[in-house]
DNA sequence: GAGTGGTCTAGACCACTTC
DNA sequence: AAGTGGTCTAGACCACTCG
């Protein structure tokens, strides 16, 4: 059942009304004030708290609701929105899940880990700053014991505090982040490399044999979050998505 | 200026009105019947042709205004828009144009064209039925005179039948297909793979040098109307997306 | 100036779901 | 039964922009 929500909608008097009770609700939500289970007030008690009809109250409320941040049924109401586990074509955010998909049995190990100042090239590698706090994962993914995937990944302390205690034990960082993090923006980009030697090894194959490079990098309200390299190994792995003309279908 | 629109909207009396009205406009874009620069009629043509409101009516415009089907302007009213010429993280539809955002100068060869049912081996590559007649091209395009991305294609003569009287000589298959053809549907995958012989001969690079394979299929109304293989060289070539949490941005 | 879309209101009825 | 959202109406005023 929803909580019922802290704090309240506030107006900033730019545009239309419908548009700032749609951006009022959506900084709430994407702020964190309004944690996902959170109980939106129902439409009149809106429309009576803004003085606004009730047209423009659900005009706003509908657009939230297209674009996933809240939840409406009727009678019980509307409620902030758990964000979506995966949603786009590139956007594997849960290797587990990614694996077990595919009906294959997971597992992984951190097989390094340092925390501090990054060293050069791994500030090269992930565009950070050499001030950059930043906690540095290797982890080899296994699908039925089978190298699967290898991340390397930097994950920005001052973002996600909680990192300097987490030994990554029993949730690969992937999936810890999503527990413990906020990010509103995030880049892709995908491109084909050969195989290093160190992650040929690590991965099982020859050097020089083709891999899809995933690299992921995401912010919240600009601030860096964390950044991913995954390594894909051979042709076996595709990405696929669907859309027409006019954008995703 | 906005051609007068021939069909009359008609609605079928499934679900809501506003839904109604959408769909019935929307099958009217994509069918062709209503061509890009087609002038959709006003608010209150629609209102007292349909029976309906005008804020019904202009919930359903709206819908299909965010959706990019149509324009709307005061005062010189609705049209049918353009389709974007591209769209999303993987949708490069001209390859003329990537190349030229990247400061080259285009150029393209057809290696070799083949028309009627295809053979055994390349319908398993595209996932055709041998009965499928098509034209089969192969296609270099340069940068700067240098290999830039390989094109292997088949279009279906069924669905465009303009294509057995076109050499390609002007204009390269994807750029042509994007005048004569309409699609609503499109599949890609995208993966990482060795060059094989003959490609790497053709692209310039070892035998073996990893490549991102792109392969897009096209439906119009679930009938197939083209299929393409590209294949770029190296670890050069990235495609970049960015979104949020909640879709793309 | 006049035609178009953009926004907003006040109220109504309905559909669904939980209580 | 009652509370919630879903839809729809009839009308209003405003903003923009073309002729």
């Amino acid at each position: 059942m929803a909580e019922t929500q802290p704090d309240a909608v506030k107006l900033d008097g730019a545009g239309p009304v419908y548009d700032q009770i749609r951006r009022a609700i959506r900084d709430l939500v994407v702020s964190g004030a309004w944690p996902p289970g959170t109980g939106v007030p129902p439409e009149h008690a809106l429309m009576e708290q803004l003085g606004a009809s009730r047209m423009t109250v659900h005009r706003a409320l509908v657009q939230l609701a297209r674009e996933g941040l809240i939840v409406r049924r009727r009678r019980s109401g509307t409620i902030v929105a758990s964000p979506p586990a995966s949603h786009a074509m590139l956007d594997i955010l849960s290797i587990p899940e990614e694996v077990e998909q595919l009906g294959q049995a997971y597992s992984y190990d951190v097989l390094a880990r340092g925390d501090g100042r990054p060293a050069a090239e791994v500030a090269e590698r992930f565009g950070l700053r050499r001030s950059d706090k930043v906690a540095h994962l290797l982890v080899l993914h296994r699908a039925d014991g089978k190298p699967h995937v290898l991340e390397e990944r930097v994950i920005h302390v001052a973002a996600v505090p909680g990192v300097a205690g987490e030994d990554f034990a029993k949730t690969p960082p992937g999936d810890w982040l999503l527990q413990h993090s906020l990010w509103s923006q995030a880049e892709h980009a995908i491109s084909a490399v050969g195989a290093q030697a160190e992650e040929a090894g690590l991965l099982a194959i020859a050097v020089g044999e083709p891999c899809l490079l995933v690299e992921r990098r995401t912010w919240n309200q600009d601030r860096p979050v964390t950044a991913v390299r995954l390594l894909y190994p051979g042709p076996r792995h595709r990405f696929v998505g669907r859309f027409g003309p006019y954008g995703q279908i």
